[in-house]
DNA sequence: AGCACGCCGACT
DNA sequence: GTCGGCGTGCTC
């Protein structure tokens, strides 16, 4: 029996001849665990024990659901080995929690009551007047291309649209064509946010009228996922449409799945299993020999690298929709010691010419809030968090009641703003840095007729406040959009005259080394947001203390290809993935000596276990960037190796040495929770 | 990971 | 006097 405890891969347990049936593999059952009870997955039936037989307890019910098939079992098993995570903990959260609460399985989903039918399959009334969208030549052929593949083979397909190509509405007539030539065939779409969701849930729906749909993703109900989720089991759902959480779904009569935007970080589940959605998704597809398509305007360098050598297919769509321009570049240099207090000259000219024209602007900065650290002019104080090593965000507005206050981005304590320094008693604080907060009352002042909104993390919420202010920016109410990248992902705009992104070079040089790979997808995606109709060639302004670095001077061109060449070389000659391939080994604990000695002995199991092998090298612990976080003190211990195999193999050893070690997933000694994650973003 | 038992500080 | 903090021990 497969459960979801760090203990063990299985437990034992007795069937009762009370239940009606015999067990099964995959059956999902309640059994008594401890002083509580849980749900676990058959994954054998046997006649031997190597348990005591007085602690064999029996199972108590069987879940009114299918099983789960060999398929899902061989998806989980690869995500647990790869993952280096326990097969209960992998498989039996695939199950939504509301499936796995003792006194849900009698009542069941009562959906045939009256209630609201989620699974529901008719277009809305204002959804039948749009009509299955029309493809232009280009986008025909690269449907036709789609659909020349055979539809029950594997083959990864990289569908490589600039952005406003009309991408989705190719994957969408493809996706159209496989449900109607198999009337059970599923389909599974992964997005990477869920404010994505209902934008393209109704365009779907409206698209695709005859092929039953259900979303999944964490801003659901519990009831709300179980409904979706049983719809997907039961083959009753022909697409399913999610975010990452949604790849571990069963779905019997699966025929083809899509990762839109795949590039996208978000595909990355950082807590538990860390697993990459887009990457499970591939090994899925091809485990189940169907067709998957990756979709992207700037693929993951991964990506690129796998069409580069043939393992991937690719399709280009090189024209954007009514010949729309992409926004011309324009470079502004600001000085290396430009804190980013003001805007540039430059920029407030454009955003004034702009308005003049009566034309919207888009204003991306990185962060929110009102400035990134509150700082003491007298004695150098800076507003700190008692738990995390970073500082706490100053808000002007923050929470229900909508007060100032300092709040940590890392643990998210919020604090009233000190009357005074609290080391030196000097009254002068003053706000370093800029947020979207400060940056709209900045454009308040530039232009104080303008109606300017604000979208990011803090007004955007919900995604009923962020369908509204959308709402309100499609409408023409909005002459200036502030925002974080938020802005940037999915959403069409039509009267954007001017993009201005500030200080983008604030991650260019940090510990990431994808930065730039990141920085110039989200460049190209918030240029796409420019100029889709017609009128004046927008323009793009970029503030840069590097205007000569590769991201920029491929961007003036938008030459993706080009772009991403370089940075092959470029990671090539540093040794980084996909040319080699990491694990981390994070460590966290009250005492950083804990931390960094547990990974230590880690460190010498490795080096004991395989000494002479060359293939795999294990550096020193070190403190994680952002050392303490919620009260405690971080670290890790990275592997590099060039050998997939080997590393996997390392990787395996050491989880079997730290299990042994641990209570669960923390150390007997010193109290150090660990974790391996594999593919690291960060290093 | 949960969950319960068990032993020490500030509250009605 | 008790409510509740989290250390420690167990789970087929």
């Amino acid at each position: 029996m497969a459960l979801d405890k760090p203990l063990d891969d299985a437990f034992d347990y007795l069937w009762s001849e009370e239940l009606i049936g015999n067990p099964s593999l995959g059956m999902i059952v309640e059994v008594p665990f401890g002083r509580s009870r849980a749900v676990g997955v058959i994954v054998e039936v046997s006649n031997h024990t190597d348990i005591e037989l007085s602690k064999l307890k029996r199972v108590e019910a069987i879940a009114p659901l299918p099983s789960l098939d060999r398929k899902i079992f061989a998806l989980a098993k690869f995500a647990s080995q790869y993952y280096v995570h326990g097969f209960g903990e992998t498989i039996v959260p695939a199950i939504p929690k509301w499936w796995r609460t003792a006194g849900h399985w009698e009542r069941g989903l009562g959906v045939s009551k009256g209630s609201k039918d989620y699974t529901k399959s008719a277009p809305q009334i204002q959804d039948q007047i749009i009509c299955p969208e029309q493809l232009n030549q280009h986008q025909n052929e690269a449907l036709k291309s789609l659909c020349a593949h055979d539809a029950k083979a594997f083959k990864t397909i990289f569908l490589n649209g600039v952005t406003g190509s009309g991408k989705t509405a190719v994957y969408l007539n493809y996706l159209d064509h496989v449900l109607r030539n198999n009337k059970d065939a599923q389909a599974l779409i992964l997005l990477p946010e869920i404010n994505l969701t209902p934008q393209l849930e109704r365009r779907i729906r409206s698209h695709i009228p005859h092929a039953e749909m259900v979303v999944l993703h964490s801003g659901l109900t519990d009831k709300q996922r179980a409904v979706a989720w049983h719809a997907a089991i039961t083959g009753k759902a022909r697409i399913i449409l999610g975010t990452r959480l949604s790849i571990l779904t069963p779905i019997p009569n699966l025929a083809v799945i899509v990762v839109d935007e795949e590039h996208d970080g978000s595909f990355k589940q950082q807590e538990g299993l860390g697993y990459s959605a887009r990457d499970l998704a591939v090994w899925r597809a091809k485990n189940e020999d169907i067709p998957i398509v990756l979709s992207s305007a700037t693929p993951s360098l991964e990506t690129w690298q796998a069409v580069k050598v043939g393992r991937y297919e690719e399709i280009k769509l090189t024209e954007r929709i009514n010949h729309a321009e992409m926004p011309a570049v324009e470079l502004v240099q600001i000085q290396q010691s430009d804190k980013g207090l003001t805007m540039s000259p430059r920029m407030k000219q454009a955003l004034h010419d702009n308005y003049q024209k009566g034309r919207q602007a888009l204003v991306f900065v990185n962060r929110r809030g009102f400035a990134p650290v509150l700082a003491c002019v007298t004695c150098g104080w800076l507003s700190d968090c008692k738990d995390c090593s970073g500082y706490t965000v100053m808000h002007r507005r923050l929470g229900l009641r909508n007060v100032p206050a300092l709040c940590c981005h890392h643990c998210g304590l919020v604090k009233p703003i000190p009357r005074a320094c609290p080391k030196c008693g000097d009254s002068d604080l003053l706000p370093l840095g800029r947020g979207t907060q400060k940056l709209e009352e900045q454009l308040h002042e530039i232009a104080p007729q303008a109606k300017i909104l604000r979208v990011d993390a803090d007004t955007a919420r919900t995604g009923k406040q962020s369908e509204a202010l959308f709402t309100q920016i499609h409408q023409g109410d909005a002459d200036i959009i502030v925002g974080t990248q938020m802005l940037s992902k999915g959403h069409d705009y039509q009267n954007i005259g001017l993009v201005c992104v500030l200080d983008a070079d604030a991650r260019l040089y940090s510990n990431d080394y994808r930065a730039p790979e990141l920085l110039f997808a989200q460049l190209i995606q918030v240029a796409g947001r420019a100029g889709r109709s017609g009128g004046e060639r927008a323009k793009m302004l970029i503030e840069t203390r590097y205007p000569n670095d590769a991201v920029y001077q491929h961007l003036m061109s938008y030459d993706v290809a080009g772009f991403m060449q370089y940075l092959a070389k470029e990671r090539h000659d540093a040794g980084l993935p996909p040319f080699t391939y990491h694990a981390l080994i994070h460590a966290e604990s009250k005492q950083m000596s804990s931390a960094i000695e547990f990974l230590s002995s880690a460190k010498e199991f490795l080096n004991k276990n395989a000494p002479t092998k060359k293939e795999v090298t294990c550096f020193d612990p070190v403190p994680k960037s952002l050392s303490r976080v919620g009260g405690k003190d971080r670290a890790q211990l990275l592997i590099e190796a060039i050998n997939r195999a080997q590393l996997q193999a390392q990787l395996n050893a050491l989880d079997a040495y730290m299990r042994g070690q641990s209570n669960g997933r923390v150390s007997k000694k010193g109290a150090v929770r660990w974790s391996i994650e594999r593919d690291p973003l960060l290093i």
